[in-house]
RNA sequence: GGAGAGGUGGCUGAGUGGCUGAAAGCGCUCCCCUGCUAAGGGAGUUUAUAUGGAAACAUGUAACGAGGGUUCGAAUCCCUCCCUCUCCGCCA
């Protein structure tokens, strides 16, 4: 949610965000000004018929006190009106209170002047590529190796819950609690607090991080007791300072959460969801932070750096987009995305997303700091995947299989593996 | 899940219809006094929002878990929900 005093002195800048958003009718921005020119005026009507309600309260209070019955009763008399259009008014501001905010809610995080104008994926830009796209033509997909190995099994996943919900086995399961215990050693190192995090969440949080009203159909949904599957960590690690205002001395907080992931993915078909390319739960290790607003660039480029150290570190070459405005989401100001080699198919992968969304989330969340003793302002939050596991483990897979068929340990997990192969 | 008690400011805690946005204490900030450590005195110390103002600030409004109701007037009375504690039940 952007501030409405923003948007009110920037009003072509937010139409000119929503547009290279790909969003064409961008109405709804001189709609909310005008709702709350309305909203204002009648906040102002209303504060003043209250204040008169009150005082005659006051003089009634003051004249039963000295038990002078009847002059009070004359002025209960007159307050009669009074009280009824204080109460129309104040149904009037809520109707208008509601479809203010929701309009805000509509109207989309402005995109940093460094980020490329564009329509669409295409139009994104290539920020940084590390390493040599293997195009060996030997190297197996993932879902061949593990299928000779026995180490993914979709088809039982889909006998007990569904498709997209695989069963991991052995070497592979081994494989993927190296990959967590060692990106979290990792983010401990770079200053990162650990955090467990629950796995529902209630609808304020849904709403904090921007997943509704937007997004909702991603989530899956507890209906019986409101709470909504995690669709990251993201979402209960941000809200964990939902409606707090943080001593200025606190920031940057910095933290590092591995949970699994669920989301819907409705609509995705073909290769996309081949193997692990894509599934409706997955494993995903995420980086937050809150920081100061002067400081939210260089910290967006310090999470990236520390998210492309962990492919680096495996030797997993990899690109980095910066997302142009087309494709980059309602909520982010900047967004890149790290998308890993993937030999075995010949493709990239994304494997991780770092954005700064400024003060677009805590200002949904009422997350502030205390800017100076008299003051408080809205923190800046972050976050990236450092990193999401299934999309890794293919990776690692496809590019540390030899021709015999073993695949080996990539250096940095062999102290939690114990082993050169899987 | 059942029964009972309770949710007040950074903390402890008073307040059962008007003089309470909130006593008192603690903590914190600033000032004064005091030749070091100790002690004393004074002032300040929630948030959001509207209006005016360049700003400092002033004034109004709202908020005592959340939402609704009763009343001229609600922290205080009533209803619903959420949460905490104690006992019982269940249980990794």
């Amino acid at each position: 949610m952007l501030d409405i005093n923003f948007i009110r002195e920037n009003k072509e800048l937010v139409e000119k965000g929503m547009q290279n958003k790909g969003e064409k009718d961008v109405s709804i921005v001189a709609q909310v000004l005008a709702k709350d020119e309305e909203w204002r005026s009648l906040v102002h009507k209303t504060d003043l018929l209250r204040s008169e309600s009150n005082t005659k309260a006051k003089e009634i209070g003051a004249l039963m006190g000295q038990g002078k019955k009847e002059e009070a009763q004359a002025i209960i008399k007159e307050t009669g009106a009074l009280k009824e259009e204080v109460k129309e008014l104040e149904e009037q501001l809520k109707v208008l209170q509601e479809e203010r905010e929701s309009m805000l809610l509509r109207i989309a995080n402005v995109p940093h002047p460094s980020v490329p104008v564009g329509a669409s994926e295409n139009d994104n830009e290539v920020f940084a590529t590390w390493g040599e796209p293997d195009q060996a033509e030997w190297r197996k997909p993932h879902w061949e190796i593990v299928e000779r190995y026995g180490w993914v099994d979709f088809e039982r996943g889909v006998k007990v819950t569904g498709a997209g919900f695989p069963f991991y086995i052995g070497p592979v399961a081994q494989l993927q609690r190296a990959l967590i215990n060692y990106f979290i050693n990792e983010a401990a190192k770079a200053g990162y607090i650990e955090l467990q995090a629950p796995y529902f969440v209630n609808e304020d949080s849904a709403r904090g991080t921007g997943q509704i009203p937007d997004k909702e159909d991603m989530m899956y949904v507890v209906p019986r007791d409101e709470f909504f599957a995690i669709p990251t960590a993201e979402v209960p690690v941000t809200n964990f300072h939902r409606d707090e205002i943080l001593p200025k001395e606190d920031l940057p907080v910095k933290y590092v959460c591995y949970t699994p992931c669920w989301r819907r993915e409705a609509g995705s078909y073909g290769k996309d969801v081949r193997g692990l390319n894509r599934l409706h739960q997955f494993d995903k290790v995420e980086l937050v932070k809150i920081v100061k607003p002067e400081t939210s660039y260089e910290e967006l480029e310090s999470l990236r750096e520390h998210s492309e150290s962990l492919l680096q570190a495996l030797g997993l070459p990899y690109r980095t987009l910066l997302m142009c405005t087309g494709d980059m989401g309602f909520t982010q100001s900047k967004k890149y995305d790290l998308e890993v080699w993937s030999p075995g198919q010949k493709r990239w992968l994304e494997v991780s997303s770092c954005s700064n969304f400024e003060s677009f989330q805590a200002r949904r969340m009422q997350l502030r700091y205390r800017k100076e003793e008299k003051s408080t302002e809205m923190v800046h939050t972050l976050n990236g995947s450092a990193l999401a596991l299934p999309r890794v483990v293919s990776a690692i897979l496809e590019a540390y299989q030899e021709e015999n068929g073993k695949v080996r340990v990539p250096e940095v997990l062999k102290g939690f593996i114990g082993r050169d192969y899987l």
